[in-house]
Formats: C-alpha cells, structure tokens, sequence
RNA sequence: GUGGGUGUAGCUCAGUUGGAUAGAGCACCAGGUUGUGGCCCUGGGGGUCGUGGGUUCGAGCCCCAUCAUCCACCCCA
C-alpha cells in the first residue's frame, strides 16, 4: 500500500476547519498591517535559494528538494518563503512603486528534514515582507505583527527574542574577535563547534552543550561590536517595541540559520512545543535583494510556522470559534419510493438554491437511520417527507437539538426557516 | 546523517514465564414499534498480529534483518 510521503500528510475534515480558521486570522492581521497578498510559485531554479539563502546554510547543504526537470535545468521545492518574494520583488520592478512595498503569502514549504514533533517535510508558513524602508519602526511592526497574530488566535506562554546580527561594516570584526576567544579554548569545544568556528563563528553561541554554553557566557558580545548604525538601529527597535508594549528578551546569542539577515533578528518561541519550540522568526535583510540581482532595496520580514501554531493551540487546549454550519438534512420514509425520492431530491435541491447546506441519504437507509445519519451529521434541522406529507403537500421540520417537531405547509417551509435562521420564530 | 522507543481490527489499546478458533472499548452495519436521531440492550461484519527470514513440537510473544512511525541530536517554522 502507498501511503503520504514521510513528512508530509494528510488533512481530514475536522482538522480541515482548524487550518481554515488559523489562515482567516493570519490574512485578517495582515490586511489590517497593509500587507498584501502575493503568490509565488512553490519552485524556483534551484539557483535562486543558492544566492539567497546561501549556499553555507544547512538548508541549502543538506535540505533541499533539489531535482532536475525534463529540460534539465535544477529545480527546487521552496525551504522558505522569502527568497522567491524577493524574486518576484525584483522581477516585477517593485522598487518602481511607492515604497514600502509589504506582501505577505501563504503557504507549503519543503525541507528534507528528519520529521519529528513540530517538525515536517511539508509544511506550511504565514510570511511577510516589508521593502524599501530602513526605518526601525518598520522593524518593530514586523515584531508587531507577529505578536498580534499569535496573542490573537488567544496563545500564551510565548516569548520573543530579539538581537541584533550587525551589518558588512561591524560584524567581520565581531567575528574576528569571537574567533580570537574561543581559538585558544578550541579543545574545550564540543566537536560541532570545532567546526563552526571557521565556518560560522556565530553559532557558537547558540550551542546547547553545556561546556560550550559556560565558555559562550565569557565571549563577547555582538551588541558591544555594532557599529554606530547598527546600535542606534537596534536602540530604536527596542524603544519602539516598549511604546507599543510588546516584550521580548535580549538575546545576544541569536543566530539565525539563514545568511541574509542584517540588524534585527528574532524569534518567538512558545512553552510546551516539545523540541522545536519556535513558531515564528524573522529579520531584516538589507542586502539580499541587491544581492539576488536587484536593486539596493532593504527588507525585512518573518514567518509564522502554521503546523506550530497549531500544536501549540492544542498543547494549551484552546478552543477555536470554528461556526457550524447549520445543515438541514432531508430524510424520507421510504428511501426508495419514486414520488418520495423526487419529492427530497427538488427540496433538497430547492435548499441549497437557497443557500442552505442541505442533505440527504443516498444508501438506502430506513428513516430511523437517516435520522441516526441526520445527528451525526451535526444537522440542525431535518424535514421528514412521507406519503403523508406528500398527499397534504406538507413537510414535517424537525429541531434536532430540541427534539421538537412541525408540520409546515410545504410552501412555507424556507420561509419558515429563514425566520428560524434567524431567531423570530420559537 | 546519528541515537532511542514503538509497530496486534477503521481508531485507542490488552494479550500473562512462547501453547489449542487472537480479545476489549469506541466506530461501523442491522434489529429491539406500526414513519423518527442523540441514552440503553442484542446481534453482525472486519485482523496473513508491519514485512522477510530464523530458533522451537509449537511464536503476537524469543533472535536477526528490513520497512514504517514517534521522540531526541542537528537545524529550523
């Protein structure tokens, strides 16, 4: 038997309407930030995530779902979002329209990880971008954001963590002298750091080895190396983040895994995740869009992981407002007589013209059944035709959650049911 | 890529030191009123015990391999 790739699965009804309702919300505060809404395609050339993300970064080492199309040119499944919007950023000449230009998109993103709990091949993210401005207040709306979507949907226990990663001008400095510290303590070193020590300094203190932990504590910190521009950045984002009273916890250990971030980066994480505690993170990148071919445009962007949203909401037993629909289920004494069968199917028919979800019972069911079929439907009305019914043209309406019942004349019965819809009627 | 756990009906699991037709709850289907659901009762369908080898008189139980899945490392959403 096949079955859904590993990584990847399947939504089923029921768990349909929770996505639904998590996607409403995210285009909802997005709208109301004035991001709009973009769709990129879900691969590009393989080349595009090489210059964008960087070809050092696990993503692209280890990650990707790279292969090559019958046209034999190297194709990719998006890891992430922001690459292909800033493609299309520079492709469509964005930076010709009054900036900031700020897009959002929703969607699946591939990585060939090894699944585990938060964690998927296929999985799905909220991004959003905003271009063309360097002002640090764009940075804390960013922040902003973010935060009013997860508080929103009613999460709690999320903490964001903010850092500044410098620019070209400061951080081979800081780099540098990270290096000079922790090159004489090599041998106390865990071995992937070793390794990171020359490859990406700046993720040695993000190691969660305890020894390397005790030896980050001493190392120095980015937030003494910024440049003068870098600093001022930074101090402005904070302020901006306390005058709109969202916290967040200094972070001089923050590394993201993405090369392009300049200045602001963080990440919210939330209690009870299990391993992958993130939901979302972002930064700006004030260099990837010149660096992917375009214009000297700054960015600045995040992504929300949806799947993680979702654990989390359910971790902390959050009941979403998902509406029912109000089914109206037709049933019939004898499922198989002619006149019946003609007499359920232009009523149900009749129903949904008038925008009712309506249904019936195609398995030849006796009503008892249809009844049983009707309930677990979720249905809040049936109407029960027999011949009764149809010599006296007449329908009987059944409140399923009262367990009360009418005879309604059968031209009546929309009518009377509008005004049930809406509360006038007993 | 590395490590650990788990793999018995659609779902959640039980199955004793290996022993005779593999069980329960839920779900599903049908009855318990002559035209009626949600509770209750009765009956029914459904499993090559992940797969392939091996040990044994005999394996769901033991061994090996393999696959899948979960969790963790790594990394990130």
């Amino acid at each position: 038997m096949v079955i859904a790739p590993r990584g990847t699965k399947d939504l089923l009804p029921g768990e349909v309407e929770k996505w639904q309702f998590i996607e409403w919300v995210a285009r909802d505060i997005c709208e109301t930030y004035g991001f709009k809404e973009i769709r990129t395609p879900i691969f590009e050339y393989t080349e595009l995530f090489l210059r964008g993300i960087g070809d050092a970064t696990d993503i692209v080492q280890k990650e990707m779902y790279t292969f090559d199309d019958r046209g034999g040119r190297s194709i990719t499944l998006r890891p992430e979002g922001t690459a292909a919007v800033v493609r299309a950023y520079i492709e469509h000449h964005l930076d010709a329209q009054p900036q900031p230009v700020k897009l959002y998109c929703l969607g699946p993103m591939f990585r060939y990880d090894r699944p585990q709990a938060g964690r998927f091949r296929q999985f799905h993210q909220m991004d959003f971008e905003t271009f063309g401005s360097h002002d640090p207040a764009v940075d804390a709306e960013i922040i902003s954001c973010t935060w009013d979507y997860l508080t929103s949907l009613g999460l709690t226990g999320l903490h964001i963590e903010l850092n500044s990663v410098g620019c070209p001008d400061c951080r081979p400095g800081f780099t540098t002298a990270l290096k000079e510290y922790f090159r004489p303590r090599l041998d106390s070193l865990c071995g992937n750091c070793q390794v990171r020590l020359e490859q990406n300094p700046l993720r040695l203190l993000d190691c969660k080895v305890p020894q390397c932990r005790e030896l980050g504590a001493g190392a120095p910190a980015i937030t003494d190396h910024l440049c003068e521009a870098c600093s001022a950045h930074f101090e402005k984002v904070q302020q901006y983040l306390r005058l709109l009273e969202i916290p967040f916890h200094l972070n001089p250990g923050l590394v993201r895994g993405l090369d392009y971030y300049t200045h602001t980066a963080f990440e919210v994480t939330v209690e009870g995740l299990g391993a992958q505690s993130s939901v979302a993170g972002g930064g700006r990148y004030n260099n990837l869009v010149e660096d992917c071919g375009g214009p000297p445009v700054p960015g600045i962007g995040a992504a929300i992981g949806l799947e993680r949203v979702l654990l989390a909401l359910e971790h902390q037993q959050i009941e979403l407002p998902i509406p029912s629909a109000g089914l109206v289920f037709v049933a019939t004494t004898e499922a198989l007589s002619d006149p019946l069968e003609g007499a359920a199917l232009t009523l149900l028919m009749e129903l949904r013209r008038s925008g009712y979800a309506a249904e019936k019972d195609y398995a030849g069911r006796s009503l008892k059944a249809q009844m049983k079929q009707a309930g677990r439907l979720g249905a809040r009305w049936c109407v029960i035709i027999g011949p009764e019914e149809l010599d006296g043209h007449k329908v009987l309406l059944r409140d399923m959650s009262q367990g009360t019942q009418v005879s309604v004349p059968r031209q009546e019965l929309l009518e009377l049911l509008g005004r049930m819809q809406n509360g006038e009627a007993e």
